[in-house]
DNA sequence: ATCCTTCGTGTAATCGATTCCACGAGGAGG
DNA sequence: CCTCCTCGTGGAATCGATTACACGAAGGAT
């Protein structure tokens, strides 16, 4: 492969003069460049990025490390990353974490090792030492959706709250009163977030959540079926199943398909992500949906304007409920969120 | 950040010493190499994989150019093309293509540009000047899923005839005998083959397949949607659409249930690709799924041969049929598939 | 005692770019 | 006509690793 070296022998000019040329630099004459510009051509030169990099210290280069990316909203926030970072004239570098710890910290390191010029991160658990130390060190980093707390770096995510609390309305207005959640991981922070909001939520109409209508699930299917069957095995079952993400949902439709029972005249579910498939599941399902290309966007640009040194500020987007069929009684027309009850601080 | 001399100074050696106590060299003293991990660790040094890649001329990186991330199908198969590699200790930068040629084109440039070791391409079209000269040029490069005709590059993919023919068995034995199908793009080899084995297979049955039944898709669930009302519009619609995605299997329900027909009584559907959300939508749907976990780590394999200066060969893998209840009468039991109609050549 | 290996180590070249510094030519100003 | 800038250019250092080569010490064989 063509090196700068051939392209400044074949220009008859040194290397200098080529690197200024390709770059735009302003003391370069126009036959000088001209002719470097033939060489290019005649050669077919790419330049070197791994060089340039070592160079300039720089790699033009995001790493990614992401919880799950089988999960479709997962999925959809790298591709907005990917797309912001190209707009931005960055690569990047995708790390499925798979929500284990020891993966992530490979990605961590590997991503470190290669010198990317910044690190987004949905952490699955409380950090590990190297990613902590990174941070402190000063690599520019932002976490997304998830976040460490105590750690000082920008954090980009969605408040699911006003949402919960419409969708605990529009439940308690179907009639239900028993509702159970398969939340996520206690060490992940939308783990915990989810389960508070909607404790907070039942709270607003005096109603409880007991721990047996908590379970732990670790935001993959095979947990949302396991507490599901949990669930149902209960002297008393839950008249909802809220799920803390799209795919313990998916498990928990599998659960409930398993014993029979229909949704939603047996049994409600409702879950957080929205994706294009819960519109075509038996019945649709009623999600909260995150606003998740902006999620992105945002975090891209936040990370940005820390590598140029800039502060990059947090960003908290709202999310919103979508109501379908998975509840109760279809929606009367494509209606706005139905109207909030009562909002009281925290009792 | 520390760098190699650091270490040296610290550890009272010079870089070489370093370089070879960290690289496993034989003749290193026991000494000296207590001292440099001793050192290594005060510091806590990091090799910087940017100056080691421009030494030794390798970056131990894949490079994966996919048609569409969004596509559960290539997400899994990214997956597994990422698990494979870490596990022969390479990294892999995926690039999305969106089905774009000029997207496509983008990442392959970039990639080269990183000097990759190898690469990975589910091309969207016949392939750009780039990827020609690239392959033409040595750079190692298999083929997945999809795949460039007349280009001397090894290929890693299914071979969903046989499905077909059983699928089409299936939906004969149902009594459907007006069959559509909503094809990919002609650019694709898959969109093609797909295409031609449907053909086929009804021929065996001595159904037609006329121009009518054949709508142009592009894999997308927009394309789906479009061509499926095409089909309702017709003095005499099919009764059995066939999608050769899951994202245009997507946009055929979503006509369908526009225009409130139901599946299978009005109107059957199958797809190529199976993901897990199928079955739970409604109805659950019959579809062809690819063996994606093996593909993705055939494709690997292959590759790196290739990087080793081997043959690495072309693999095909038999795709099958998984049926549901989308295209009729529910499967009496976990059965196998349907026995194959009389096989006979191409008329 | 002398010579030849073997072993451990250091010096320096190298990969392909960018960029500081120096230098010569040419034009403007005195 | 001389001096001083400006402009375009090239030489060479540099980034952080790997590795060919040289070299001195130690040990074995004769």
């Amino acid at each position: 492969m063509a090196s700068i070296k051939d392209v400044a022998a074949e220009a008859g000019v040194s290397v200098a003069t080529v690197s200024r040329a390709l770059n735009g630099h302003p003391s370069v004459s126009a036959t000088a460049r001209t002719r470097v510009l033939a060489a290019v051509e005649t050669l077919g030169y790419r330049p070197n990025a791994v060089a340039r990099s070592l160079r300039t210290d720089q790699t033009r280069t995001l790493g990614l490390v992401i919880s799950d990316v089988m999960n479709p909203y997962f999925t959809e926030l790298a591709r907005s990353v990917e797309e912001e970072a190209r707009a931005l004239g960055y690569s990047v570098i995708i790390g499925n974490a798979d929500e284990r710890p020891d993966l992530q910290d490979h990605h961590v390191t590997t991503l470190l090792d290669r010198r990317i010029d910044g690190l987004l991160v949905s952490p699955t658990d409380g950090g590990s030492p190297r990613m902590l130390d990174a941070a402190r060190a000063g690599t520019p980093m932002v976490f997304v959706d998830r976040w460490i707390p105590g750690v000082d770096v920008p954090v980009v995510r969605s408040d699911g709250r006003g949402a919960v609390r419409d969708l605990v309305a529009h439940l308690h207005g179907l009639g239900h009163r028993r509702l159970a959640i398969i939340a996520g991981p206690a060490a992940t922070t939308t783990g915990r977030e989810r389960v508070d909001a909607f404790r907070e939520a039942l709270a607003a109409y005096g109603l409880p959540l007991p721990d047996a209508y908590i379970g732990q699930g670790d935001f993959q299917a095979g947990s949302g079926r396991r507490v599901t069957e949990g669930f149902l095995d209960l002297p008393e079952p839950p008249e909802v199943v809220f799920a803390a993400d799209n795919l313990m949902a998916l498990g928990a439709l599998d659960a409930l398909r398993a014993r029979g029972l229909r949704v939603p005249e047996d049994i409600a579910l409702a879950a957080f992500d929205d994706i294009p498939w819960f519109v075509h599941t038996d019945p649709p399902v009623t999600a909260i949906a995150q606003p998740t290309r902006d999620l992105g966007r945002a975090a891209v640009r936040a990370l940005v304007e820390r590598i140029a040194g800039r502060t990059g500020e947090s960003v908290t987007l709202p999310a919103r409920l979508v109501v379908r069929r998975s509840c109760g009684e279809p929606p009367s027309a494509p209606h706005p969120p139905s109207p909030s009850p009562v909002r009281r601080s925290t009792p």
